[in-house]
DNA sequence: CAGTAG
DNA sequence: TGGCCTTACTG
DNA sequence: GCCA
């Protein structure tokens, strides 16, 4: 694994190489211009880091010589011939390579001149200072973050929050408030209905004025979800939305087809709905022998409309069939078990109770934890339909290999019953999160079975990773949706800007951005901020 | 990879 | 006409 | 199913 071909005077990047550390000279180069080269960095998953002394490559403008670099760099050209400089090379390397889609040679004409330190700083790249470097990279950014105040910080503070500057490796994590570039003046959103910038908080009194709508809607979206008519489904849930938003009732026509997200066809069935009080489509699938054992099958955990479709095939049509001839798998397997169970809503109260007893199994292993628990119960309702707890750690490193040790302490004491999915592949990477989906018990008479979610996430992800878990999923597509407009990106773990995309995939992953907090999350998708109570659509 | 889930 | 969220697990 |  060289950096260099010895025997050619080019440079031969292999961009993998951890070693391969890049930073860039801001002086001379604008914002703009920075985000760009921030992104191709990235991009070309190189490693960016924030400050001169972690990088063995400084990309500088053309309009300097090394002189100049180096003095800006406050390094000084004839000394430390043993400690080795950084090299130092032309932006347009960059931007050749982005032209080409591609990195292009690091020749020798990308590279400042440096006829008299050349040959002795060719950086030399054992193994050992690789390792060594990873761990300083990995670890730094998670403690920087200590003082995050999860739920504090009104979004205006956004704007004042700064990282400090010997803060390595967080170029990417710079405040990029003012490089956000989002044609929308603040306030305004592109056009569209979106979910995530309205309160759901008025839809709840009026759900009354229009329930048998929203009920018959609702049970049509639902049968829609078991087969593999998605998107349909997903038009009856935002019209479900919509509805729930009139305050008063609806009984014209001419209103409804007025309504966002309600055209000709479902308008027609709303007005058959107030005119004839039923709705013939509905109950036809209702009386539909397939329709009836999709919806069967379907409320298995681990059981979508393929293979619901599949078992239909196969001729079977009740649980026993498919317990008794069905090849299930092992989620499959606990979802039968548990049917009725995990059909029923979790009384919010309960949902406490279970939340205490993984608080006090995971701060008996690691003291300070912050334990939230999401999805509904955050949301303030009253019932929920399982429980999302999220645990993480302030100091950005104890919720490391966290998960196991909880999850053993909470079968042990027979708390859990059984396991949906488990992921351990902590890889101190890629900052990815760790959950378990199971199911657990609570102890006492009367119990019944819950299916209870742990994810366990590093402090840096938290305000998104809290986002994601609260919902609803609704509110999260419309949210997401919304930052793809702006060329950015949201996901359970960060929230990216300056991506590109090209024909439905990214090309460029962009550079994340700090979000220290919910509302920072909302602010730079200019939404107002909607506490938990308001996202329930 | 398809399927399922969040 | 084609997008409608995104990531991660299972098998 | 809706929308651009």
């Amino acid at each position: 694994m060289n950096l260099f071909n010895e025997n050619n005077a080019s440079v031969h990047l292999i961009p993998s190489d951890p070693n391969a550390t890049f930073y860039i000279l801001p002086n001379g180069i604008g914002k703009d211009r920075r985000t760009i080269f921030s992104n191709a960095i990235q991009h070309f998953h190189l490693q960016l880091v924030a400050s001169p002394e972690n990088a063995r490559f400084i990309l500088a403008d053309e309009q300097f010589d090394l002189p100049k670099v180096f003095s800006i760099l406050k390094l000084d050209l004839s000394e430390s011939e043993e400690k080795s400089l950084p090299i130092v090379i032309q932006i347009k390397w960059l931007t050749d390579s982005l032209k080409e889609k591609n990195l292009v040679p690091l020749t020798k004409d990308y590279i400042f001149r440096t006829p008299l330190i050349r040959k002795k700083t060719m950086p030399s790249f054992s193994q050992e200072p690789v390792i060594e470097e990873k761990k300083t990279i990995k670890n730094k950014p998670k403690r920087r973050l200590s003082d995050d105040q999860p739920q504090g910080g009104c979004a205006t503070q956004v704007k004042q929050r700064r990282y400090s500057s010997d803060d390595d490796n967080n170029d990417m994590m710079e405040d990029y408030n003012d490089t956000v570039k989002n044609p929308f003046k603040n306030g305004e959103l592109p056009k569209g209905n979106w979910m995530c910038s309205m309160s759901s908080q008025t839809a709840k009194k009026n759900t009354e004025i229009n329930k048998d709508i929203i009920d018959k809607l609702q049970a049509m979206a639902d049968l829609y979800n078991k087969t593999n008519d998605k998107w349909r489904a997903y038009s009856y849930q935002k019209a479900i939305t919509t509805i729930r938003r009139c305050t008063k009732r609806i009984d014209s026509y001419e209103e409804i087809i007025k309504l966002p997200g309600i055209g000709e066809s479902l308008a027609k069935k709303i007005w058959e709905i107030i005119d004839t009080g039923s709705f013939e489509k509905l109950e036809d699938f209702q009386s539909s022998e397939y329709m009836t054992a999709i919806n069967l099958f379907g409320n298995i955990w681990g059981c979508g409309p393929n293979i619901a479709k599949h078992w239909y095939d196969q001729g079977f049509r009740t649980l026993n069939d498919v317990r008794t001839k069905a090849k299930l798998s092992q989620n499959q397997t606990v979802g039968l078990k548990y049917y009725d169970e995990f059909l029923e809503r979790i009384p919010r109260d309960e949902v406490a109770e279970i939340e205490a007893v993984v608080k006090e199994h995971a701060l008996a292993l690691v003291p300070g934890l912050t334990i939230q628990t999401c999805g509904s119960y955050r949301r303030g309702k009253a019932t929920c339909g399982d429980v999302d707890i999220l645990i993480t750690h302030t100091d950005g490193i104890s919720h490391q290999g966290l998960l196991i040790p909880i999850i053993d302490s909470l079968r042990k004491c027979g708390f859990l019953t059984d396991d949906l999915v488990l992921s351990d592949k902590y890889e101190e990477d890629s900052g990815s999160h760790v959950k378990y989906f199971g199911v657990c018990l609570l102890p006492g008479e009367n119990r019944k079975h819950r299916r209870l979610d742990i994810i366990v996430i590093p402090h840096n992800e938290y305000a998104c990773a809290l986002l994601y878990f609260t919902g609803s999923a609704l509110f999260n597509r419309s949210m997401r949706n919304l930052a793809h407009q702006y060329n950015m990106y949201l996901s359970q773990h960060r929230l990216n800007t300056g991506v590109i995309r090209k024909n439905n995939s990214k090309i460029n992953m962009g550079t994340p951005l700090y979000t220290p907090t919910e509302e920072s999350i909302f602010k730079y998708l200019n939404l107002p901020y909607r506490p938990p109570e308001e996202r329930d659509h």
